[in-house]
DNA sequence: ACACGATGTATCGTACCCGATATATATCAT
DNA sequence: ATGATATATATCGGGTACGATACATCGTGT
């Protein structure tokens, strides 16, 4: 089916873009990306575990403890064992972070992404919205109904509360 | 910019969704989804340099060839120098994968995404595909007027030909 | 109190992906 | 012909990403 082609290959050219443009940006305070999503999503928090964090950003549990552990050794992030619960281990950032974090890092996200928007009119901006919104529900109803054993990461509230893990 | 958020999201979820579910089909036949791209771009051409691969897949030089370097190793491509240019090497199946590749393995590619769009009626397909369109397009158009110097791999080709490398 | 299953992390192996660099070959100017 | 430049590939280092596994800790049932 061609049309599955092009949107395939949009998505792929389209991952590709975002990810080799934020870089740059990202680059520039010798973070990675990856990173940075990291690093906002425990600015979010304060204080989170791993298990929250790849829950949240829709990694494994194993991509996500690489990564935090690199941040550490960077001196972003600190791991201290949580008192209540000796298997938790509570990830915040570092003081030197804390202070310099303002807009700089965590607004990184999707500058790119703004400046794609921006070229658009009102209308255009719609419809690649709405073509969005319907190709990820159609996605997420089709896991649901393969009833996906990824349940546990590509599940129904992936765009529902970002934060919540919904006990 | 909201809109930019949920659009970076879907982008992030979809990539990540096409890769997990292509990945499934992939394994069966003991190969990757890149080294099925790989794949089904030379049994389409059925002799190629590296060069050419990594333009009409979009991938650095490097990247392809890791891959193709794993596919030798696994039987399924060859790699024979270039008479007339000794720096080219020229890539081809393997005999024992030049029968059974039918249908099998060239069209893995975007199985997943037929099954989603299945799920949707003319007019939603429609949306999406225009959505699509209308994103790349934009995107396409910023890298031009920001004159990236990704110039090589990101250029205003990619979506027209496939193949032609356009000398 | 204790065994057992569930849960949270870390680690390992493999593949991908990129930029930078090295090497060999080709091409072009002189 | 020769030297400078350009091109094609391979290789290296580092980061991402995943599944599988190991390990410690928690909770529960008995």
């Amino acid at each position: 089916m061609e049309r599955a082609n092009f949107i395939g290959e949009s998505i792929e050219y389209l991952h590709r873009y975002t990810m080799k443009s934020l870089q740059k940006q990202a680059e520039e305070h010798g973070v990675t990306i990856p990173q940075v999503r990291v690093i906002a999503e425990v600015f979010a928090h304060k204080t989170v575990s791993v298990k929250l964090l790849s829950q949240n950003l829709k990694m494994t549990q194993s991509t996500v403890s690489d990564i935090v552990e690199r941040l550490v050794t960077k001196g972003f992030l600190e791991k201290t064992p949580n008192i209540r619960d000796k298997r938790l281990v509570d990830i915040s950032l570092s003081e030197r972070l804390d202070e310099n974090i303002d807009e700089s890092i965590a607004q990184i996200q999707n500058q790119s992404l703004i400046g794609v928007l921006d070229r658009l009119d009102a209308k255009e901006q719609e419809i690649v919205e709405q073509g969005m919104q319907v190709l990820v529900s159609a996605v997420k109803e089709k896991m649901i109904a393969e009833d996906m054993d990824d349940n546990k990461f590509f599940n129904i509230l992936y765009f529902s509360e970002r934060d919540e893990p919904k006990k």
